[in-house]
RNA sequence: GCCGCUUUAGCUCAGUUGGUAGAGCAAAGGACUGAAAAUCCUUGUGUCCCUGGUUCAAUUCCUGGAGGCGGCA
């Protein structure tokens, strides 16, 4: 881990046109990115973690985080900078981000973006619109809105200040119907009049790989994944976060491999296996959505994960490449 | 061996007072504007266990058989 606390005070120099190359990794969880990056150069690159999960302390085995030695070979930014009670969003991933490039950079190495969080890595390249963000306090007034008169009134509110957001979500999608509703609340604005941009910030220059693996083999990767989670020890990680405080609504206990713990606490009657199988089952559910959601990125360079000398190659012949 | 219940989608089960059937889960596909490991959308033909019978028509009623579960021996 490098220290970014010390940049704060440096006023971040804009990207020099040679220092605007940059490798986005990405792929469905247990794909095999991590392998990769233990076969990657270790002189010439910097890993910044593009997981949600992996931002928090504590969470290791559940969010199968890189090994220390592993940390040690390779620099990695991003990962364990906060307490899993800490909200982390995709504007603070980009801060955070932008940070850690220019740390890169300086050091005379190439940042590889390396995660399975499809939302971090469409809004680090392309930015966010000018909607304000999420404030606290509105959040919760429009919370307490929906308790009391469920959501469907929101979505008929949303229905009266942004037309468009709300032909656009869905009547059940609470999520998208709050954060469409926050943002009048907050500015006065609808959020349908903010948009992103279409063209990469910062005159960025990424190599854009996916990587894919057969779906058999994926749901046997994830099986076997569990299962070693399970004898690393990730009952007794879970027992001593909730020993030290953790509830199910911190934003690192989403998290799969956590979240199905509490669910089985709550229904007081899931065995072990059934734990297990829920974590295995969700990892499918998850790792379908971020094929979907990678799949509609553009310019992606598909690559099948086992085909570590060819992505390799890809690499390098793009760094070399002036 | 006898008695009762049961056999319908990959799984758990509804249902058809006789006109060839539908939920949940799974599976497949999709969306994604500061919580994204989140949130949400779309997609259901399956010898209705087999065999005869009654009927214009049987997955449905009746006979016989097979599998499962329970009880009594």
């Amino acid at each position: 881990m490098v220290k970014l606390s010390t940049l704060k005070t440096k006023k971040l120099k804009t990207i020099k046109a040679s220092n605007n190359k940059l490798v986005f990794l990405f792929g469905p969880t247990s794909v095999g990115k991590t392998k990769l990056l233990t076969d990657i150069c270790k002189d010439k690159f910097s890993v910044i973690n593009a997981d949600s999960i992996q931002v928090y302390k504590g969470l290791d085995i559940g969010s199968a985080k890189v090994s220390s030695e592993m940390m040690e070979k390779i620099p990695h930014y991003l990962i364990d900078i906060l307490p899993p009670s800490q909200q982390f969003s995709v504007a603070d991933f980009i801060k955070r981000a932008d940070e850690a490039c220019q740390d890169i950079y300086s050091k005379g190495r190439i940042p590889i973006i390396s995660g399975g969080t499809a939302f971090y890595f469409k809004h680090f390249l392309y930015g966010l619109s000018d909607a304000p963000p999420t404030d606290p306090k509105v959040r919760e007034e429009i919370e307490k809105e929906i308790k009391l008169n469920g959501i469907a009134s929101i979505y008929e509110a949303l229905k009266l200040v942004d037309l468009p957001s709300y032909n656009k979500i869905n009547p059940n999608d609470s999520y998208r119907i709050q954060r469409a509703y926050e943002v009048y609340k907050t500015c006065g604005k609808p959020l349908s009049s903010f948009s992103i941009s279409e063209k990469p910030r910062n005159n960025m220059d990424p190599l854009i790989i996916g990587l894919y693996r057969d779906n058999e083999e994926m749901h046997r990767r994830l099986r076997v994944r569990v299962d070693l989670m399970m004898k690393e020890g990730l009952l007794d990680e879970v027992k001593r976060l909730i020993r030290e405080g953790a509830k199910e609504d911190w934003p690192g206990m989403q998290g799969i491999g956590y979240r199905e713990f509490f669910e089985a606490i709550k229904s007081g009657e899931n065995s072990r296996s059934q734990t297990l199988a829920k974590i295995v089952l969700d990892s499918k559910h998850y790792a379908k959505r971020q094929y979907t959601f990678f799949r509609s990125f553009k310019n992606v360079n598909w690559m099948e994960a086992s085909n570590t000398e060819e992505i390799e190659n890809l690499i390098y012949s793009f760094i070399q490449d002036n």
